[in-house]
DNA sequence: GACTGATTGAAACATGCGATTGATTCGCAA
DNA sequence: TTGCGAATCAATCGCATGTTTCAATCAGTC
């Protein structure tokens, strides 16, 4: 058990170890643990095959340092800062709206995708390497969407604000999570001209109206300026 | 390419075909494809090797089969039937009751669980050989949720109707589908006290009042009688 | 009982994988 | 230049996998 070799402060020029960790997270996102292969991780990153072995100790080792990174790449927040930084006297509805809109920004455009790629596989079939991760990436957010919850309703039954969250954060996911399924069925045309600040905008009118504030949703029609469509 | 071997009809004990098809679907759907290793679904159907081979040409067609089977076995429906039959004469906020209860359901008890389990695999991470699957499988119920809704709220807007199509089922999914880090963030035992009749009743209110049906989810309290409320 | 086709069994084959080796090259200080 | 550790490379090893083979066995028929 000899000592891996670290890479330099990130002020030189990508160097083989960022470049295997690079490729790797691409690789293992698109095709999962099984089916990438130190071969074609090694070819994408035009370094040889030994390189993930004197880097890194072995795939497993690899891919825990890939899901690392990736962690922490995943959007700009580091581990132990705050989730989210609002100003503290936003009314509860709005801090709401808020992280609604901020997390279906991070779902759709991600700052690194291939990262949040590989993050929502783990979140979709979690391997044991992958709970720490989870923790420290999903927690944090969990329970701020629960703080503005306890703020905006208190002494109400934790099981159902616990529901409540599950409703916000399933309407997010689920753009993210089953966008191949819903692109086959309704055609790729019709979700794409979905994006990001429809998704948040009828996400957070759909939640709030559902709690009390505000109109129903099919109240107010949407009005059609050039879109086709019937 | 020579005929494949069929088995008979469901009248005799089961055969190594069937027993092979049942062992692959429990594998795949545990394992992934490629984790799973056509020795392990022989011998956990108790067969030897060249069976697959045999009765299927090759573990792909074996998967593609168990994917058919699957479909076709994870809720009673085959496929061209209806979807859904309630009364005809039901109101349509009712339908939609009855729809979100449904799925529900058939998402936290299924008639078979690794058939379900296999097959949202493949909603998560489509292979090629899943887009029949999910056509047949997911679309006439999307459908029938549209015209549910349209059924609710005459010429509104498509795009809205469809993301409201997408609050309801990306609610339910999302029990089923982020279960494991659910668990892993607030605990076993919390989650597990959300049964499917907890789950369908609060999405059924969650939607309708934002719909503009009933009261709002959080002016109710919930009476903690003992463990189950109605 | 002997023949025939369907099915099963054990063994082997070919391939691609992760991991490892040992020589070679590079960067750079002495 | 020389020397030395770091980094890179082609080549290979052991192994697990998907697949194939072919003989053995079974079930039914004549």
């Amino acid at each position: 058990m000899t000592e891996l070799p670290t890479s330099p402060p990130p002020d030189t020029p990508p160097d083989a170890r960022h470049r295997v960790l690079e490729a790797a997270e691409a690789e293992f996102a698109e095709k999962g643990y099984e089916a990438a292969t130190v071969r074609d991780i090694c070819r994408r990153a035009g370094a040889n095959v030994a390189a993930v072995n004197y880097y890194f100790r072995d795939k497993d080792t690899l891919y825990r340092e890939t899901l690392r990174v990736a962690h922490e790449c995943a959007d700009g927040e580091g581990p132990g800062q705050p989730a989210f930084e609002w100003p503290a006297d936003l009314a509860p509805v709005d801090k709401l709206g808020a992280f609604i809109r901020h997390m279906a920004m991070r779902m759709h455009a991600p700052a690194r995708p291939t990262a949040l790629q590989l993050l929502m596989r783990e979140f979709a079939h979690p391997s044991p390497a992958a709970q720490e991760v989870i923790l420290r990436y999903i927690r944090p957010k969990a329970f701020a969407l629960r703080g503005i919850l306890e703020e905006m309703f208190p002494g109400t039954d934790p099981r159902r604000l616990l529901m409540v969250g599950f409703s916000v954060i399933g309407q997010i996911l689920f753009y993210r999570q089953n966008r191949p399924v819903v692109e086959l069925i309704f055609g790729k045309d019709h979700v794409d001209a979905l994006d990001a600040e429809m998704v948040a905008d009828h996400v957070t009118r759909f939640t709030l109206a559902a709690l009390g504030h505000g109109e129903p949703v099919t109240s107010r029609k949407v009005v059609k300026s050039s879109c086709q469509d019937g």
